[in-house]
DNA sequence: TTTATTGCAAAGGGTTTGCACGTGA
DNA sequence: TCACGTGCAAACCCTTTGCAATAAA
Protein backbone atom coordinates (compact mmCIF):
# COMPACT_ATOMS: atom_id res chain seq x y z
CA UNK A 1 0.00 0.00 0.00
CA UNK A 2 1.60 3.43 -1.27
CA UNK A 3 1.53 6.14 1.35
CA UNK A 4 -1.26 7.99 -0.36
CA UNK A 5 -3.44 4.85 0.08
CA UNK A 6 -2.53 5.01 3.86
CA UNK A 7 -3.31 8.70 4.21
CA UNK A 8 -6.69 8.51 2.52
CA UNK A 9 -7.24 5.27 4.88
CA UNK A 10 -6.45 7.21 8.07
CA UNK A 11 -8.62 10.05 6.62
CA UNK A 12 -11.48 8.08 5.68
CA UNK A 13 -11.83 6.78 9.08
CA UNK A 14 -12.10 9.63 10.27
CA UNK A 15 -14.90 10.35 7.73
CA UNK A 16 -12.47 13.22 5.88
CA UNK A 17 -11.54 13.04 1.89
CA UNK A 18 -8.15 12.88 0.17
CA UNK A 19 -8.17 15.83 -2.25
CA UNK A 20 -5.61 16.67 -4.50
CA UNK A 21 -5.25 19.82 -2.72
CA UNK A 22 -4.36 17.98 0.57
CA UNK A 23 -2.29 15.48 -1.03
CA UNK A 24 -0.35 18.71 -3.14
CA UNK A 25 0.34 20.40 0.65
CA UNK A 26 1.00 17.10 2.15
CA UNK A 27 3.30 16.44 -0.51
CA UNK A 28 5.32 19.43 -0.49
CA UNK A 29 5.89 19.81 3.38
CA UNK A 30 7.32 15.91 3.54
CA UNK A 31 9.54 16.85 0.39
CA UNK A 32 10.44 20.09 1.99
CA UNK A 33 11.33 19.11 5.44
CA UNK A 34 11.54 22.40 6.89
CA UNK A 35 9.68 25.37 7.84
CA UNK A 36 7.35 26.66 5.11
CA UNK A 37 4.75 29.29 5.86
CA UNK A 38 1.29 29.53 4.65
CA UNK A 39 1.98 31.47 1.36
CA UNK A 40 5.07 29.95 0.66
CA UNK A 41 3.20 26.61 0.74
CA UNK A 42 0.58 27.88 -1.43
CA UNK A 43 3.49 29.51 -4.17
CA UNK A 44 4.45 25.59 -4.21
CA UNK A 45 1.14 23.99 -4.41
CA UNK A 46 -0.59 26.19 -6.90
CA UNK A 47 1.86 24.59 -9.38
CA UNK A 48 0.80 21.64 -8.89
CA UNK A 49 -2.85 22.25 -8.28
CA UNK A 50 -4.02 25.19 -10.75
CA UNK A 51 -7.01 27.15 -9.19
CA UNK A 52 -6.04 26.71 -5.91
CA UNK A 53 -6.50 29.65 -3.39
CA UNK A 54 -4.60 30.90 0.14
CA UNK A 55 -7.76 30.04 1.78
CA UNK A 56 -7.68 26.45 0.71
CA UNK A 57 -4.06 26.40 2.20
CA UNK A 58 -4.93 28.01 5.37
CA UNK A 59 -7.98 25.77 5.99
CA UNK A 60 -6.09 22.56 4.37
CA UNK A 61 -2.99 22.97 7.16
CA UNK A 62 -5.27 23.51 10.25
CA UNK A 63 -7.17 20.16 9.12
CA UNK A 64 -3.72 18.96 8.53
CA UNK A 65 -2.41 20.17 11.95
CA UNK A 66 -5.29 18.71 14.09
CA UNK A 67 -4.70 15.72 12.30
CA UNK A 68 -1.38 15.28 13.50
CA UNK A 69 -0.12 15.10 9.47
CA UNK A 70 1.86 18.47 9.91
CA UNK A 71 3.06 20.17 13.14
CA UNK A 72 2.84 24.03 13.70
CA UNK A 73 5.78 25.97 14.59
CA UNK A 74 6.38 29.36 15.77
CA UNK A 75 8.73 31.79 14.43
CA UNK A 76 10.31 34.82 15.70
CA UNK A 77 7.75 37.46 14.21
CA UNK A 78 4.91 35.78 15.11
CA UNK A 79 4.12 34.01 12.12
CA UNK A 80 2.69 30.50 12.15
CA UNK A 81 4.96 27.88 10.19
CA UNK A 82 4.36 24.40 9.37
CA UNK A 83 6.06 21.26 8.99
CA UNK A 84 5.90 17.82 8.25
CA UNK A 85 4.83 15.57 11.42
CA UNK A 86 7.30 12.84 11.93
CA UNK A 87 9.88 15.37 11.21
CA UNK A 88 10.35 15.74 15.02
CA UNK A 89 13.48 18.06 16.22
CA UNK A 90 13.74 21.42 17.11
CA UNK A 91 15.28 25.00 16.15
CA UNK A 92 18.33 27.04 16.93
CA UNK A 93 18.17 30.31 15.58
CA UNK A 94 20.56 32.99 15.11
CA UNK A 95 19.04 36.44 15.67
CA UNK A 96 21.95 38.30 13.70
CA UNK A 97 22.43 35.99 10.45
CA UNK A 98 18.97 33.86 10.70
CA UNK A 99 21.59 30.75 10.54
CA UNK A 100 19.37 27.71 11.68
CA UNK A 101 20.23 24.65 13.36
CA UNK A 102 18.54 21.45 13.96
CA UNK A 103 18.47 19.90 17.65
CA UNK A 104 17.28 15.99 17.86
CA UNK A 105 14.40 15.95 19.75
CA UNK A 106 15.73 13.04 22.58
CA UNK A 107 18.02 16.44 23.86
CA UNK A 108 14.83 18.05 24.97
CA UNK A 109 13.43 14.68 26.28
CA UNK A 110 15.50 15.12 29.33
CA UNK A 111 14.06 18.57 30.06
CA UNK A 112 10.44 17.49 29.48
CA UNK A 113 10.86 14.80 31.63
CA UNK A 114 12.12 17.30 34.11
CA UNK A 115 8.94 19.07 33.99
CA UNK A 116 6.94 16.57 34.61
CA UNK A 117 8.46 15.55 37.84
CA UNK A 118 8.17 19.23 39.04
CA UNK A 119 5.18 20.21 37.49
CA UNK A 120 3.07 16.73 36.81
CA UNK A 121 2.78 18.56 32.79
CA UNK A 122 3.41 16.39 30.11
CA UNK A 123 4.44 18.32 26.91
CA UNK A 124 4.60 17.39 23.45
CA UNK A 125 6.69 16.45 21.00
CA UNK A 126 5.57 19.76 19.41
CA UNK A 127 8.29 21.80 17.50
CA UNK A 128 10.06 24.35 19.69
CA UNK A 129 12.23 27.15 18.33
CA UNK A 130 14.95 28.86 20.68
CA UNK A 131 16.60 31.94 19.51
CA UNK A 132 20.34 33.37 20.38
CA UNK A 133 23.62 33.86 18.47
CA UNK A 134 25.72 31.72 16.09
CA UNK A 135 29.21 30.94 16.80
CA UNK A 136 30.03 33.16 14.01
CA UNK A 137 28.32 36.04 15.23
CA UNK A 138 28.57 35.90 18.59
CA UNK A 139 32.42 35.93 18.57
CA UNK A 140 31.89 39.31 16.17
CA UNK A 141 30.00 40.41 19.14
CA UNK A 142 32.31 40.27 22.15
CA UNK A 143 30.42 42.28 24.44
CA UNK A 144 26.56 42.17 25.66
CA UNK A 145 24.49 44.70 24.45
CA UNK A 146 21.28 45.99 25.24
CA UNK A 147 19.20 44.27 22.79
CA UNK B 1 17.19 57.38 43.59
CA UNK B 2 13.87 55.64 42.64
CA UNK B 3 12.69 53.05 40.00
CA UNK B 4 11.84 55.76 37.41
CA UNK B 5 14.90 57.96 37.74
CA UNK B 6 17.23 54.91 37.17
CA UNK B 7 14.93 53.86 34.58
CA UNK B 8 14.82 57.75 33.26
CA UNK B 9 18.86 57.69 33.34
CA UNK B 10 18.92 54.63 31.43
CA UNK B 11 17.01 56.08 29.01
CA UNK B 12 18.12 59.96 28.48
CA UNK B 13 21.73 58.27 28.64
CA UNK B 14 20.79 56.36 24.99
CA UNK B 15 19.52 59.94 23.54
CA UNK B 16 16.08 58.86 24.72
CA UNK B 17 13.12 60.17 26.78
CA UNK B 18 11.42 58.69 29.83
CA UNK B 19 7.44 59.61 28.54
CA UNK B 20 3.84 58.88 30.56
CA UNK B 21 3.22 56.25 27.82
CA UNK B 22 6.53 54.61 28.37
CA UNK B 23 6.12 54.74 32.21
CA UNK B 24 2.71 53.36 32.36
CA UNK B 25 3.58 50.79 30.10
CA UNK B 26 6.59 49.60 31.80
CA UNK B 27 4.43 49.91 35.33
CA UNK B 28 1.79 47.65 33.53
CA UNK B 29 4.47 45.00 32.17
CA UNK B 30 5.93 44.63 36.13
CA UNK B 31 2.50 44.72 38.07
CA UNK B 32 1.04 42.12 36.30
CA UNK B 33 4.37 39.74 36.08
CA UNK B 34 2.86 37.68 33.37
CA UNK B 35 2.17 37.98 29.62
CA UNK B 36 0.07 40.51 27.94
CA UNK B 37 -1.15 41.26 24.33
CA UNK B 38 0.12 44.44 22.79
CA UNK B 39 -4.25 45.03 22.87
CA UNK B 40 -4.78 43.87 26.46
CA UNK B 41 -1.43 46.27 27.10
CA UNK B 42 -3.44 49.07 25.39
CA UNK B 43 -6.75 48.93 27.65
CA UNK B 44 -4.79 49.12 30.67
CA UNK B 45 -2.43 51.62 29.95
CA UNK B 46 -5.55 53.97 28.11
CA UNK B 47 -6.85 54.31 31.79
CA UNK B 48 -3.40 56.35 33.31
CA UNK B 49 -2.91 57.62 29.94
CA UNK B 50 -6.39 58.79 28.81
CA UNK B 51 -5.61 59.55 24.68
CA UNK B 52 -3.62 57.07 24.34
CA UNK B 53 -3.36 54.65 20.91
CA UNK B 54 -2.73 51.46 19.96
CA UNK B 55 -0.14 52.65 17.75
CA UNK B 56 1.77 53.95 20.61
CA UNK B 57 1.77 50.83 22.16
CA UNK B 58 2.98 49.05 19.62
CA UNK B 59 5.76 51.37 18.75
CA UNK B 60 6.76 52.03 23.11
CA UNK B 61 6.45 48.33 23.13
CA UNK B 62 9.11 47.48 20.50
CA UNK B 63 11.13 50.32 22.14
CA UNK B 64 10.87 48.38 25.41
CA UNK B 65 11.98 45.17 23.86
CA UNK B 66 14.66 46.59 21.90
CA UNK B 67 16.24 47.99 24.75
CA UNK B 68 16.14 45.27 27.50
CA UNK B 69 13.12 46.60 29.22
CA UNK B 70 10.90 43.91 28.07
CA UNK B 71 10.95 40.59 26.70
CA UNK B 72 8.89 39.63 23.91
CA UNK B 73 7.27 35.79 24.33
CA UNK B 74 5.55 33.71 21.26
CA UNK B 75 2.20 31.93 22.41
CA UNK B 76 0.50 29.36 20.36
CA UNK B 77 -1.58 31.31 17.82
CA UNK B 78 1.20 33.08 16.65
CA UNK B 79 0.08 36.26 18.38
CA UNK B 80 3.39 38.55 20.35
CA UNK B 81 3.39 38.82 24.28
CA UNK B 82 4.82 41.31 26.27
CA UNK B 83 6.73 40.68 29.75
CA UNK B 84 8.78 42.93 32.34
CA UNK B 85 12.36 41.96 31.77
CA UNK B 86 13.87 40.30 34.48
CA UNK B 87 11.37 38.20 34.87
CA UNK B 88 12.96 35.52 33.82
CA UNK B 89 11.14 32.25 33.41
CA UNK B 90 9.14 30.07 31.01
CA UNK B 91 6.35 28.81 30.90
CA UNK B 92 3.97 25.45 30.33
CA UNK B 93 0.49 25.88 29.12
CA UNK B 94 -2.30 23.09 29.16
CA UNK B 95 -3.57 22.76 25.52
CA UNK B 96 -6.90 21.56 27.11
CA UNK B 97 -7.82 23.81 29.74
CA UNK B 98 -5.19 26.52 29.76
CA UNK B 99 -3.38 26.23 32.81
CA UNK B 100 -0.39 27.69 32.66
CA UNK B 101 2.59 27.01 35.33
CA UNK B 102 6.21 29.14 35.46
CA UNK B 103 9.44 27.25 34.66
CA UNK B 104 12.33 28.59 36.41
CA UNK B 105 15.13 29.20 33.90
CA UNK B 106 17.91 27.48 35.64
CA UNK B 107 15.92 23.93 34.30
CA UNK B 108 16.79 25.42 30.63
CA UNK B 109 20.54 26.63 31.90
CA UNK B 110 21.51 22.83 31.63
CA UNK B 111 19.66 22.36 27.98
CA UNK B 112 21.18 25.71 26.53
CA UNK B 113 24.42 24.30 27.68
CA UNK B 114 24.19 21.06 25.61
CA UNK B 115 22.70 23.14 22.46
CA UNK B 116 26.19 25.31 22.98
CA UNK B 117 28.71 21.82 23.23
CA UNK B 118 26.99 20.49 20.45
CA UNK B 119 26.14 23.56 17.77
CA UNK B 120 28.15 26.42 19.30
CA UNK B 121 24.84 28.46 19.66
CA UNK B 122 24.02 30.50 22.98
CA UNK B 123 20.66 30.69 23.40
CA UNK B 124 19.49 34.03 24.54
CA UNK B 125 17.60 33.95 28.07
CA UNK B 126 14.58 34.38 26.55
CA UNK B 127 11.03 33.61 26.90
CA UNK B 128 10.04 29.98 25.56
CA UNK B 129 6.74 28.17 25.86
CA UNK B 130 6.20 24.80 25.88
CA UNK B 131 2.82 23.18 25.09
CA UNK B 132 1.25 19.76 26.62
CA UNK B 133 -1.00 18.73 28.48
CA UNK B 134 -1.44 19.59 32.10
CA UNK B 135 -1.71 16.15 34.84
CA UNK B 136 -5.51 16.67 34.98
CA UNK B 137 -6.44 17.05 31.73
CA UNK B 138 -4.05 14.05 31.23
CA UNK B 139 -6.19 11.97 33.50
CA UNK B 140 -9.10 12.87 31.28
CA UNK B 141 -7.67 11.92 28.13
CA UNK B 142 -6.41 8.21 28.20
CA UNK B 143 -6.16 7.35 24.64
CA UNK B 144 -4.53 9.87 21.83
CA UNK B 145 -7.43 11.31 19.40
CA UNK B 146 -7.65 12.82 16.43
CA UNK B 147 -8.49 16.36 18.36
C1' DT C 1 15.22 75.35 21.49
C1' DT C 2 15.68 70.85 19.60
C1' DT C 3 14.03 66.66 18.14
C1' DA C 4 12.29 62.38 20.14
C1' DT C 5 7.66 60.89 20.68
C1' DT C 6 2.80 60.96 20.22
C1' DG C 7 -1.96 60.97 18.09
C1' DC C 8 -4.50 60.43 14.18
C1' DA C 9 -5.82 58.05 10.33
C1' DA C 10 -4.94 55.23 6.74
C1' DA C 11 -2.61 51.39 4.78
C1' DG C 12 -0.67 46.83 4.96
C1' DG C 13 -0.20 41.89 5.59
C1' DG C 14 -1.65 37.67 7.14
C1' DT C 15 -5.66 34.93 8.24
C1' DT C 16 -10.55 33.76 8.51
C1' DT C 17 -15.31 33.28 6.90
C1' DG C 18 -19.97 32.95 4.19
C1' DC C 19 -21.82 31.06 0.38
C1' DA C 20 -22.74 28.38 -3.64
C1' DC C 21 -20.55 25.15 -6.58
C1' DG C 22 -17.79 21.17 -7.33
C1' DT C 23 -16.36 16.53 -6.25
C1' DG C 24 -14.66 12.49 -3.47
C1' DA C 25 -16.55 8.43 -1.34
C1' DT D 1 -26.43 10.59 -3.96
C1' DC D 2 -24.68 13.14 -0.05
C1' DA D 3 -22.12 16.25 2.40
C1' DC D 4 -17.22 17.37 2.67
C1' DG D 5 -14.14 20.45 0.60
C1' DT D 6 -13.03 24.25 -2.60
C1' DG D 7 -12.93 28.81 -4.97
C1' DC D 8 -14.18 33.41 -4.69
C1' DA D 9 -14.41 37.57 -2.46
C1' DA D 10 -15.06 40.15 1.34
C1' DA D 11 -14.24 40.80 6.09
C1' DC D 12 -11.20 40.75 10.10
C1' DC D 13 -7.90 41.11 12.96
C1' DC D 14 -3.28 42.78 14.36
C1' DT D 15 0.39 45.69 13.27
C1' DT D 16 2.89 49.32 10.85
C1' DT D 17 3.60 53.90 8.85
C1' DG D 18 3.40 59.06 7.25
C1' DC D 19 2.74 63.37 8.96
C1' DA D 20 1.91 67.30 11.77
C1' DA D 21 1.50 68.53 16.57
C1' DT D 22 3.33 67.89 21.24
C1' DA D 23 6.40 67.73 24.93
C1' DA D 24 10.81 65.93 27.22
C1' DA D 25 15.48 67.37 28.01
Amino acid sequence: MTADETTAQHLRASGHRLTPQRLAILSILEEHGGHLTPTEIFERAVQRVPGLTEATVYRTLDFLARNGMALVAHVGDGRLVYESAGHNHHHLICRDCGDTVEIEHDLLEALYERFFERTGFRIDASHVTFFGHCPDCAALKPGPEAQ
